[in-house]
RNA sequence: GGAGGGAUCGCAUAGUGGUCUAGUGCGGGCGCCUGCUAAGCGCUUGGGGGCCCAAAAGGCCCCUCACGGGUUCGAAUCCCGUUCCCUCCGCCA
């Protein structure tokens, strides 16, 4: 656990606190339960010896010798109590801000830089003009508009219209569909608003609230992805025998401030305070979400190869994967107009880092002790970027856009013409 | 938004301050009985935590009657708060 703490950049100091704590506490529990058993036995005696009050004056004397002993001990035990709780609550703080450990295939590196890319698909498609960006495209097509998103809400938000909207929908159509009847998931709807403690279960909260848009007098959040719901779908649940593992696909909607980004990735929809989204998410076994994993990416892998998307699986380095995650694969697609790699996709196994947060169980076998689920997230996939992906690379010669063989049963259209 | 009612073991229910361990029925599990099945009989029953044990098995203890507080020597039971569910009224896409 420290080696792990130590490949990700943290202190692994945190450790010994908490095993500090922990053997606190467990001696506080140990002499609170010792008092807890001697007092039970004091009150049932109490209630015995003022049963026979009325018969033997004797009796209501030992009944307030043993009320005097428990009214002591009920002192001692609330004392004992109050200390546990207070070393629970200070060990549990501790344990929330802990990342996940990576797993053991991860490359350890510092940051972005230590990446690894594990494949590439497709060929970056070579133009014969100077390939625009999204924005730019999006503008004389008439079908994004910046200005208006932000005099509306501010920097940040955008505008879809037309055949843009519409090419929103007709990918989260056919994401969904495709998922749902070809990879085996299962479409749910859900709250786009929810209580801190699903935050706290998806391992958001308490380190990252302040990327969050929160309603402060319901103590409700925006959800900064599907994940957050989808994992506590079953929150303290034990699922029964046979019901792994469980693969669900929502669109929803996800909020980010992006405080920390402030004057990054400015121009065009790469980086959005509100954007749609198709998140695929999985419930398994320990030992099958290693291989979970990688059927994950391939559904995803399988979108973008069916639009014709270049693309790199790129395999996270220690320093660059997120606080709940054991090991991330991101998907970037070439975006030829902007000139990077857009990243359209992360797929990652928590392992049980959400399972224990959340309290997510399952039973192996019928009459066998719970144990934690593994849960596993990828977008499939995030629609601003996925749209400004094909927005660059189907541009046409003419300023016209075609519209990707799948989509075009959901579009009505072949091509986006510029606007007149 | 207003007025009520409710939450007890997997399910259904009993339980208005102590009667050692929350009762009963159903369901589930194990066993007995039994040509087969059914019925019957007996035992059993979830989760969390701590201690003993090298560990496993096992044993002992504590907590858990929606959740959190309070009253009390003692709370499923009394009081307060929260959440969720139900009924009625109002409003509403």
């Amino acid at each position: 656990m420290r080696a792990g703490l130590t490949a990700r950049g943290e202190d692994p100091g945190v450790v010994d606190q908490i095993l500090a704590l922990d053997a606190r506490r467990r001696q506080a529990v140990t002499e609170r339960d010792r008092l807890r058993a001697r007092h039970k036995e004091v009150s049932r005696q109490m209630g015995q010896a003022l049963a026979r009050a009325h018969q033997e004056p004797s009796a209501s004397l030992q009944a307030e010798a043993l009320r005097e002993e428990a009214r002591a001990l009920s002192q001692r035990i609330a004392d004992l109590e109050q200390e546990a709780r207070r070393l629970e609550a200070e060990m549990e703080g501790l344990l929330l801000t802990v990342p996940n450990l990576p797993r053991p295939d991860v490359p350890v590196g510092p940051d972005a830089s230590g990446n690894r890319i594990v494949r590439t698909w497709g060929e970056p498609k070579a133009f014969p003009f100077s390939p625009l960006p999204h924005w730019e495209l999006g503008e004389r097509l008439g079908i994004l508009d910046m200005e208006r998103g932000a005099s509306l809400a501010g920097s940040r938000f955008y505008v879809l219209k037309g055949l843009g909207a519409r090419l929103q929908r007709a990918l989260i159509s056919w994401f969904l569909d495709v998922h749902t009847r070809e990879h085996g998931y299962t479409e749910v709807y859900l709250p786009y608003l929810v209580r801190s403690t699903v935050l706290v279960g998806a391992g958001v909260l308490p380190k990252f609230g302040d990327n969050l848009y929160r309603d402060a007098e319901e103590d409700l959040w925006l959800i900064p992805t599907a994940e957050v719901p989808l994992t506590s779908l079953f929150r303290d649940e034990i699922l029964p025998p046979g019901s792994l593992p469980r693969y669900y696909v929502a669109h929803t909607p996800c909020f980010r401030r992006e405080k920390a980004a402030a004057g990054r990735d400015v121009r065009g929809i790469k980086r959005v305070h509100q954007f749609e989204k198709v998140e695929c998410y999985k419930f398994c076994e320990p030992s099958a979400s290693d291989q979970e994993l990688e059927r994950l990416v391939a559904d995803v892998e399988d979108l973008l190869q069916r639009l014709g998307l270049a693309y790199r699986v790129v395999l996270l380095c220690t320093g660059d994967m997120g606080f709940q995650s054991a090991k991330t694969y991101d998907l970037e697609v070439w975006a030829p107009g902007s000139g990077e790699w857009l990243e359209v996709s992360s797929c990652s196994t928590c392992a049980d880092f959400q399972a224990r947060r959340a309290n997510i169980r399952y039973r192996p076998a019928e009459g066998a002790r719970p144990e934690y689920v593994h849960t596993l997230n990828g977008s499939g996939l995030a629609l601003p970027r996925t749209i400004a992906a094909i927005l660059e690379n189907y541009q046409q010669e003419d300023g016209a856009v075609a519209v990707p063989e799948p989509l075009r049963p959901y579009m009505g259209v072949a091509r986006i013409e510029p606007a007149q």
